[in-house]
DNA sequence: TCTCCGGACGAAACAAACTTGCAAAACAGA
DNA sequence: TCTGTTTTGCAAGTTTGTTTCGTCCGGAGA
């Protein structure tokens, strides 16, 4: 379904704080609430909203060390490719895996307490794995930015 | 300030569905819905919930297209540094930056509707900024796994 | 051991937000 | 223009969040 001018205003407010009440959605994008909690209603039916979640600092809970990691693999296959989009998916550290074009094959990233723990899983899911050619660690100094939200245009 | 066993089991709930009601939560954990809510604000105000939103599907923005970058930079003095910080953060195209060490010094996350709006961002951070030495692009293809969250553990 | 004190809890009362039913307005196609 | 469809706002009803208040538990000091 086709998102309008209201939606969009919708979305980019619930990205930045989706606790703000539909009064004063309502009020900034001058629509009853009510109207605004049946777009928002229809919007998580579609799958436009995704989920609805808390943003947790990583260092309050010691799990500080966020990891980019880049992985080359040797046989790209749609059955290994697959075999290994699951392996990535199903491991808690990894928050975010993608699989991309370029000098690598997948992109993660990782949130471990400790170092120990990162190597703990590159002997298990790199090393332990002969389908992984290479792979390559970035480690975060600084999270200049975190977000998963998307940018809204166009009201 | 220390989080119990209570506070953790909490996180791992909001960080799935932040409306979930307290009520409910409480049942979970063992709490009645106030002593919740009160956690919750105390945590809110420590910070270690940053924030509280709403995870949009880029496909349905029309923002479809989710690309990595290394950038390498030339001089990596804290000035330098910071300002390069700053242009990446004020960029809404840009999701995420952190600063890292390895073989790059910052990995980006861009969200844009076509490769057309990607290429401007290139010329626009990259080409125009005669500190960026080299930038390398991964286009992703499949977004496996996107989350934000901070595993949970120890309660 | 006893007492005091601070912190956290649960039950209940209260306030705020969400949800639904319904009639009217806005809109698109014939 | 007319009609059918969709969406809106209002108001009532329901759920959820918040505050209050009295109680309990655990530690510090006499």
């Amino acid at each position: 379904m086709r998102l309008d001018a209201f939606d969009r205003k919708i979305l980019a407010i619930l990205q930045k704080d989706n606790t703000t009440p539909q009064r004063t959605i309502g009020e900034a994008v001058n629509l009853s609430a009510p109207a605004v909690q049946r777009r928002i209603k229809r919007m998580t039916e579609e799958g436009v909203i995704r989920a609805n979640v808390a943003v947790v600092d990583p260092v309050a809970l010691g799990q500080s060390i966020t990891i980019f990691v880049e992985v080359e693999v040797i046989s790209e296959t749609a059955a290994q490719i697959e075999a290994a989009k699951r392996e990535f998916a199903a491991a808690p550290e990894i928050q975010q895996c993608y699989y991309v074009t370029g000098e690598a094959d997948f992109i993660l990233v990782v949130v471990v307490p400790a170092m120990a723990d990162y190597e703990a899983l590159t002997r298990r899911l790199f090393f332990g794995n002969n389908n992984v050619k290479r792979f390559r660690t970035f480690v975060a100094m600084d999270r200049v930015k975190v977000g998963l939200g998307v940018p809204v245009e166009g009201y």
